[in-house]
DNA sequence: CCGCTCACTTACGTTAACGTAAAGGTGGGT
DNA sequence: ACCCACCTTTACGTTAACGTAAGTGAGCGG
């Protein structure tokens, strides 16, 4: 049997005992439950805190992320779905400032994103160009095969 | 004064005296030349044919490139516009054989483009999804900055 | 006490396609 | 004699985002 666990361990939420900072509901990831929960690798969420992109709290050594933590791997995933390099998506999620407006941060994500909406429609367009000039060598291959086969078949 | 050229130095183009492989035309062209023909730099020449996909020939140490050298060129960034890698397009180029009917060759290449069409395909709509996504960030940014500015004037 | 799972740190390795620096040859014009 | 444009070789540097290996520790079930 089971000893009785000390709040959550092994059972992959733990629920603090009087949190202080967090509201009472699923309140602290460990490492293991972030990386399966956002589908990333240990190392990930290890290099991105490196990067200075995440900061989860400690409990000696242990890293435990909070419902804050979350919200930032969410947007640092979705920067780099976006296709923006961490270091973008550094600088802008550093001007966040909860006592103001963020128009600077907001400014500046509008701005990046609009020049990487530029980046990504040049992309799409080369592409559909590859897209189309690998089409026409394929339909040129298969003619070439054929002619080859009937040719054999005409010896 | 200039004095009489030799063949063709510094004249941009080199007609080989009495071409022994070659057609009388432009024959040779020598590195700085193909890289300006075909847009490309001294390094990346010479880093193809490092990697075996080209193969001047050498009038002392210079190089030389022929008439199948640059169809040669030509494929190879072909197949890197197409998104092969360039040991890809080695394989498949290494795979001529002019005294034959190159089924082979032609079977790979029409393999390799098969998959590679599937992979571009893939791209485009990871592409065409991070455009969207970001395309609704941008909204969701604009909006947050015209009520920001909004509240500023009803300060 | 053994072994397992999960966590930690440090630090070198990976990948592609070149860039770039350093040092030197050759022929030609002035 | 000098400089210039062009060619050569060798070989380390770049970039991003992790992968992977090595060695260690904490806690727990059996």
């Amino acid at each position: 049997m089971m000893k009785l666990m000390r709040a959550g361990e092994h059972a992959g939420v733990v629920h603090g005992v009087f949190p202080e900072t967090e509201d009472g509901e699923d309140a602290f990831f460990k490492i293991g439950e972030m990386a399966k929960v956002f589908g990333v690798t240990l190392r990930t969420l290890r290099f991105y805190e490196d990067k200075g992109l995440l900061h989860p709290k400690r409990e000696g050594s242990t890293r435990l992320y909070t419902r804050r933590d979350r919200a930032r791997l969410k947007l640092i995933l979705l920067g780099r779905k976006i296709g923006f390099s961490l270091r973008d998506v550094k600088q802008m999620i550093d001007l966040y400032d909860p006592s103001g407006s963020n128009a600077k941060q907001l400014r500046m994500t509008l701005d990046k994103s609009e020049k990487q909406l530029g980046r990504l429609q040049k992309q799409r367009a080369a592409l559909d160009e590859a897209i189309d000039e690998l089409g026409s060598l394929m339909s040129v291959v298969r003619r070439m095969l054929t002619e080859r086969s009937v040719a054999a078949n005409n010896n």
